[in-house]
DNA sequence: GTGATTGCAAATTTTTTGCAAGATA
DNA sequence: TATCTTGCAAAAAATTTGCAATCAC
C-alpha cells in the first residue's frame, strides 16, 4: 500500500498538498476536464484556481501519473487509469465512460504487433466507441 | 460524378459559396481545425471570417457531410472522411494522419458484431494509434 | 536555504452568439 | 419573396503565462 504523497513523490515532483487534493478528485471522477477537478475541489479547497489545476494536472501528465484523453469538444480530459481500456462516448449526453475490455485490447495490440506502420512507433492505442446509451 | 454543389444540396443545405469553399478545403486539407481551414481560405476568399467557418462546419456536421475528430488537445477536428479509418497521432509533433487499415476496422467491427455492451447501441468505432514517427 | 510551486490577474486562444444585411432556392 | 446564411463585433469558454509570495525538501 503505498500512500498517494508516495506516489507523487516517487515521480520526482514534491508532493504539495494541491497535488494530493488534484489526485485524490481525479482518482474519484477517474476522467474529467480542468473544470470538473476544480468545481469538485472548490468546496474543500477554495483557494485553489482553476490555473493551478492545469499546472498540476500537466505537471502529472510529464510524470506519467495520467493521461490525456481524446475527446471531440474543445474541452481537454484528464484520465487516472494509466492502464489501457475503452471509452465509450455517448453522443446524446456527451458524456464518456470507461469500459473494461482486456480481450479487445489484447486483439488489437496482438494485430499491431504484427504490423508495421511506416516509421510509426506506436505508444499507445485509444479506442473509443461513439453511441448512444439507452 | 457529382459536383459539390449538388453534394451540398442534396442534403437540404444552400450551396453557398462559403460552404463551397470550405468544402473544397476540407477535400484538400483531409482533416483540419477551424483555423486550418480559415487560414486556408483567407487569400481566395477573404471576407470569409473564422466564425462563419464555424458555422459551415457545424452545418456540415448536421448534414453528415463531414465529422468531428476526436483529439487530444483543446482543439476541435473536422473530418472529410466519412468512412471509417484510423487515425495515428503524432506525439512529437501534435500532428494527425490518417491511416487505412480496412482489415483492422473489419476485425474490429467483427468483434463488436458479437458482443452485447449493456445499453450502448455502437454508432461507431474511433481508433487512434498514439506514437512517434521517425 | 533553495529551487519548485502556488495564487492571482491578465493575456491568449478557441468557440459561440446576436443581429442587420445579403444571398439562395 | 421568404427563408436561410453571412459578416461583423462582441461575449463566452478554455487554457496559458508572468511574477511575487510561499512552501516542500
Amino acid at each position: 500500500m503505498q500512500t498517494i504523497k508516495d506516489k507523487i513523490k516517487e515521480t520526482g515532483l514534491k508532493a504539495t498538498p494541491q497535488r494530493i487534493a488534484v489526485y485524490k478528485a481525479m482518482q474519484c471522477l477517474g476522467h474529467a476536464s480542468a473544470d470538473m477537478v476544480a468545481e469538485q475541489l472548490k468546496e474543500v479547497y477554495p483557494s485553489l484556481t482553476v490555473a493551478t489545476v492545469y499546472n498540476v494536472l500537466e505537471s502529472f501528465i510529464q510524470a506519467g501519473l495520467i493521461t490525456r484523453r481524446f475527446s471531440s469538444n474543445n474541452k481537454m480530459y484528464f484520465d487516472i487509469n494509466t492502464y489501457e481500456h475503452v471509452h465509450l462516448y455517448n453522443a446524446a449526453k456527451d458524456s464518456y465512460e470507461d469500459y473494461d475490455d482486456p480481450k479487445l485490447l489484447k486483439l488489437v495490440t496482438d494485430y499491431f504487433n504484427n504490423k508495421e506502420i511506416d516509421g510509426f512507433v506506436v505508444k499507445n492505442i485509444e479506442i473509443q466507441l461513439v453511441g448512444i446509451k439507452i
